[in-house]
DNA sequence: GTGGTCTAGACCACA
DNA sequence: GTGGTCTAGACCACG
């Protein structure tokens, strides 16, 4: 089935980024998994109606991240085995990406509690638009 | 005097944003004040070593935003009364700090759920901190 | 009876390459014999789990170079005489193996000197092994 | 002053892969140097008489392998810091890749002296292309 | 002027 | 049918 997904032309992000997040999104959330076959590069330019160009653009930067593998002539999957940051690596990263983003806002005059919702907020967002996504064309 | 500002060539950002963030952080933070001048275009070109277009083009947004005010001929001046930074500007610069953390987290294989439970575990130790002393930041 | 071939859907070597260039490789080293029956296109594909399609092509490169012989509701067989794998195909595939060599070492940034250097000692190395007994690899 | 380059129509090697070693040779070999900026992607389209797609995958390309790096509106450069693996690691590197690489060859009935051979002659070739390129368009 | 993105449409290699 | 490459030409953001 196609994906759940609806390109925003207003949001200045360019669609193949858009596709690229997505899916990304979706690896880490378990709704793509290892191994499974993604939509061919026509079929999902008619789906979410953007140039041909524009998905294969997409898949290769997925390619490039290791997040994809293709195989000519027979499609595109998700990797079996996902360039995952080896754990206590990962944790320090994202300790140090929350402290940075904290110390950010901080000198933006921004409090810790408004980020927070504004986080949440975004988050809840990206989720509806995936939902509501591909019931149009 | 020249402004305490490094551009970061690499981090993707435009300079004439990364000028315009600065700024407004310089004035939330009151490091610039109300009435003060600010360095001409070609001044400050020559000083950050970009073209003097981007400055022109920083200036401008910041005087669309009202955070500076030019006089033909005397120069550009932090606006006397700064309207709304409080407002719409902090929301635009905090939407886009979330959004862009959201980005980052992402393409290091990090959840969201799992950021936000970091974010929280670092702002519960730093109110541990400030209320056992907090002089060891 | 089934070959010892493994498919590499990573490497970016076609399926039906490495089909061909395992066979010649077993030509050469007599694992297949002249006369010996191959397996059919059919079964071939069951084993590799590739299309039939690959499979053919691969035959029908192989027979194209003579290396092979099919004959009409019998199957394909090895040649009884392997005109000139020591001269055309041979060098085909050194050339090949040669241009896949110096792109690898230029995406390590290696430098096509400092191959021919390591090379050179791995060979020197190898002789003396030789002469000392050989007998540790 | 425009690039040595001339770009092989009939080798079946893609243009933009044709573009890309060359950079990543050049780099290697010290004729283009750190900081060194590129031709824009619109002139080297005119030079090599390909689109400028072509260019921008290519560049795109090198970018991804870090070995060039593009400010919007200004150029594209060669790195300041090459992706240098570090040195014992690039000595291992090359060690194993050699070794593979001639046990590949005597696989094949091929004589390490027959390869050495073939080795220079497709370096010699391409240096030949690079001089020779350039006076064409 | 510089690169970034996108469209429309074509031809080729592989399965 | 599947992805890979290339062309021609357009519009936009940045410097």
């Amino acid at each position: 089935m196609a994906f759940s997904l609806k390109l925003n032309s207003s949001s200045g992000v360019p669609y193949y980024k858009q596709i690229v997040d997505y899916i990304i999104y979706s690896v880490i959330n378990g709704i793509l998994k290892p191994g499974e076959k993604l939509p061919t590069v026509r079929q999902l330019a008619v789906d979410l109606q953007v140039n041909l160009n524009t998905i294969v653009k997409a898949y290769s930067e997925l390619e490039h991240k290791s997040i994809v593998h293709t195989q000519q002539g027979t499609g595109t999957f998700i990797a079996e085995t996902q360039p995952d940051i080896d754990n206590s690596e990962k944790k320090n990263k994202l300790h140090d990406l929350c402290s940075l983003f904290l110390d950010e806002i901080s000198s933006f005059g921004i409090s810790a509690r408004e980020a927070l919702g504004m986080l949440e907020k975004i988050i809840h967002e990206k989720r509806a638009d995936k939902k509501r996504g591909g019931s149009h064309a």
